[in-house]
DNA sequence: CGGTATCCTCTCTGATACTG
DNA sequence: CAGTATCAGAGAGGATACCG
């Protein structure tokens, strides 16, 4: 599991690893990742799709997953300033990665309540 | 990307995710999984490898992943009472997922700072 | 050596009101 | 509709001192 490199490179894997956990971690990124993942496209949609996300979470994240380039924000100036929110082809590549931590994560929580089959 | 399942299962793949990402989580976590990966067993020699952590967060950390099953906690009374930190088998299988997240990260790396070749 | 206890600070998040 | 501004609370993390 632990690589041979030099401890330089290694700092800079511990790096990689914390952004990527920072780019999907806190409270709100991935029940927004849902929610266009199931098709809602507009602010007021995504906000009615999640409870108990406000305004000001939901701005904060989805600008925080655009500065990632994980989601695009599309104005269209033609149809009264519509303002759609769509994932990225990059964002699709991070998907089977994600989809591993789901597993990981489920594996986890039955291990940890002590119904798991591993360990 | 997004599974077609129902509203419950997909609340609970979430939170699955959420518990992936927690169980790494935080400032030293990655860090100290480094460490122990290295080599280190003991506090000491853990504390001292990870420049700029307190005993009280390594501590604390090193609790939370004895919490989630990733390290054991040896004493050894024998001997002085030595107490030494090691893997379990359970961590070792998480390693590839850590692989894979590393790889994610840096190619984000280079996709944010605009040096990528995706996109 | 391997921790705990206490206090303090700083960031993240929530509530609410306001805006083009 | 799609946000921004402001203020307040909760929690993560840091500094330091003490303990078996």
């Amino acid at each position: 599991m632990c690589p041979k490199e030099n401890a330089a490179q290694i700092q800079s894997q511990i790096r990689a690893l914390q952004d990527t956990i920072y780019v999907i971690g806190g409270k709100w990124k991935l029940p927004i990742i849902h929610s266009i993942c199931k098709g809602n496209k507009r602010f007021t949609d995504i906000q009615h799709s999640i409870p108990g996300i406000t305004k000001r979470m939901l701005s904060r994240s989805l600008k925080e997953l655009e500065d990632n380039k994980l989601i695009v924000r599309n104005v269209d100036p033609d149809f009264t300033a519509t303002i759609e929110y769509e994932f990225t082809q990059y964002a699709l590549e991070y998907g089977k990665l994600i989809l591993d931590m789901i597993r990981w994560g489920e594996n986890h929580h039955k291990v940890i309540t002590g119904k798991g089959t591993k360990r």
